[in-house]
RNA sequence: GGCCUUUUCGUCUAUCGGUUAGGACGAGAGAUUUUCAUUCUCUAAAGAGGGGUUCGAUUCCCCUAGAGGCUACCA
């Protein structure tokens, strides 16, 4: 076979927001396809019109976007092997249905479901495959007079594969090497719908990924068990020679419990599922995800990447052009690995200490304005500055920095009590005074200076001090460097706090 | 039930027959910080069980058990 291009793609189906292991797949498709010089498409596999959500595409696509990850063909991006919506493909289907029909590899079936519902129900373990097909009402039992006549009829019917039997179909998956599966285990799969004229996913997977040139699927472990039928689909279709690798990934469990991660494990355990918010347009419910919540996406990426694969070496932090160059299939680990969202929050912590002061703080201005606080960028700079470190969100803001916008109303009873002395009173008075004589507030180390001096030579205890003054202007004993403090607030505004305090604090 | 996959600290993982089994998250303990947080240091923490193969198995093979997936006119 000849070195062909690496193409790659990514197939969703549009039936609600993309689940986040989704994004992992997608990302490790990504990141192979850079890695290898190669080509990454959108294909949306809308083959089930029973659960077509509206909506569903643009919010992969939006993303997608957000994370960073772009498309070199397909949806929303275009490209020659177009359409990339499977439902604006079905007179192609229909040529390749034919074909398999027409040399035998497959068959008319007008089973009713009702019908194929009590053989399930009636006979344990029943599948359509070759020792149970002779008994179906399909074109290898009817005369194909009668066949004619029933789709002429316009009656409704499928077209299933006709698995030949006793053979074991080899898949050499990249990830967990050969996998054998014998062909009498495998049932006839409904290939398309005379109901829709739609074919099912294993059918339109495979012409597409042929059509569209892919020479490598990775995707999902729960995929392997098909597998099989897709390398029996490529032979019969007569492009086993041009057959796509295949490359099955660990699953990502919940994190606790059994099972894969599902949308309610978010919604009991208080972390997203889903890369971007999500507003059921049928129900209405709302599901969270990982933008609003404030993660970066450089987070999600790194995080994800992690999930499943690993460079080899002790390095955790990566940015997308590094995952690029060390992104190789032979280092994705082959079990399911438990979603760990901790460690998502450390990365997120991670990156927003990358990110520069004005970032962040143009990150809080949207949550100034929702509190009613107006604030001059560069002074909002500096109070980012100062409280950034002890960030992992956005969110966590404005609680560590509200008492920059507004006096404490009230003092914190905790701090009070530990920090609180019977000389305080008096030890601020005359702390008033000092402060009173300086002028520029924004020397803070001069200030600093002074104040320690003054303290000393007054043989005060300097944490009593300092204590009590922290608590004067920030309603309890927390909070970034005091100095800083009364610099951002200003020196009547200071003052101001430390006599309420005075007044209120018995 | 059948079939397939999988199994190293609580979690994500390194190790490609010979290691004091390493790192990270989380946890605990200290240190720094006049506060809180951050940060730093240290500690505890693992080869599912049983058989083989081998001079030697976490590593290779088999069995059992656990875990996960698939078993639709869904993907």
């Amino acid at each position: 076979m000849a070195e062909r291009k690496v193409r790659v793609r990514f197939a969703p189906s549009p039936t609600g927001p993309l689940h986040i292991g989704g994004v992992r797949t997608c990302l490790y498709n990504y990141l192979f396809a850079k890695k290898n010089g190669g080509e990454l498409l959108l294909r949306i596999e809308d083959t089930d019109s029973q659960r077509f959500v509206p909506g569903a595409e643009d919010y992969i696509i939006e993303a997608f976007k957000w994370l960073g990850i772009t498309f070199d063909e397909g949806v929303g991006v275009g490209g020659p092997n177009g359409p990339y919506r499977q439902s604006e493909r079905r007179e192609i289907y229909k040529i390749y249905v034919k074909q398999l029909i027409e040399s035998g590899h497959a068959y008319y079936a007008f089973d009713t479901p009702e019908e194929l519902e009590a053989k399930r129900n009636a006979i344990p373990n029943f599948q359509y495959d070759s020792h149970t097909r002779m008994q179906g009402v399909n074109s290898l039992t009817l005369s194909a007079d009668e066949v004619n006549r029933r789709i002429a009829a316009g009656e409704k019917y499928v077209v299933r594969i006709k698995v030949e039997p006793d053979e074991d179909v080899e898949v050499d998956d990249l990830v967990r090497g050969k996998v054998v599966i014998n062909s009498n285990i495998l049932d006839d799969k409904v290939l398309y719908k005379a109901a829709d004229e739609l074919p099912t996913y294993h059918l339109a997977n495979i012409v597409d990924d042929h059509l569209m040139e892919i020479t490598h699927v990775i995707r999902g472990e729960e995929w392997l068990p098909s597998a099989p039928l897709h390398v029996l689909l490529y032979r019969y279709l007569g492009w086993a020679d041009t057959m796509p690798r295949f490359a099955h990934l660990p699953l990502l469990l919940k994190p606790e419990g059994n099972g894969k991660l599902s949308k309610r494990d978010g919604d009991k355990l208080g972390f997203p599922v889903f890369p971007l918010l999500w507003k059921d347009p049928k129900t209405g419910d709302i599901s969270s995800g990982y933008r609003e919540s404030g993660y970066l996406p450089e987070a999600v990426v790194n995080f994800l990447a992690l999930l499943g694969w690993n460079p080899g070496n002790d390095q955790e932090v990566f940015s997308m052009d590094e995952l690029i160059q060390l992104f190789s299939i032979d280092r994705i680990s082959k079990s399911g690995a438990r979603f760990n969202f901790e460690k998502c929050k450390w990365f997120n912590h991670e990156y927003l200490q990358k990110r520069s002061d004005e970032e962040v703080a143009r990150m809080f201005e949207p949550i100034l304005k929702d509190k009613g606080v107006q604030c001059p960028f560069d002074k909002l700079v500096y109070i980012v500055s100062l409280v950034k470190e002890r960030i992992t969100f956005p969110s966590e803001l404005w609680d560590q920095t509200d008492f920059f916008f507004q006096a404490p109303t009230a003092y914190d009873e905790k701090s009070l009590k530990k920090r609180w002395k019977e000389e305080s009173p008096q030890c601020l008075r005359e702390l008033v005074e000092v402060l009173k004589g300086i002028d520029d507030f924004s020397k803070v180390v001069e200030n600093e200076q002074l104040v320690l001096d003054w303290v000393a030579s007054k043989g005060y205890n300097l944490g009593t001090v300092m204590n009590s003054f922290r608590i004067t202007l920030v309603g309890a004993a927390k909070g970034p460097h005091i100095f800083n403090i009364i610099d951002i607030i200003g020196k009547d505004e200071t003052i101001a706090r430390v006599n309420r305090a005075l007044e209120v604090i018995k």
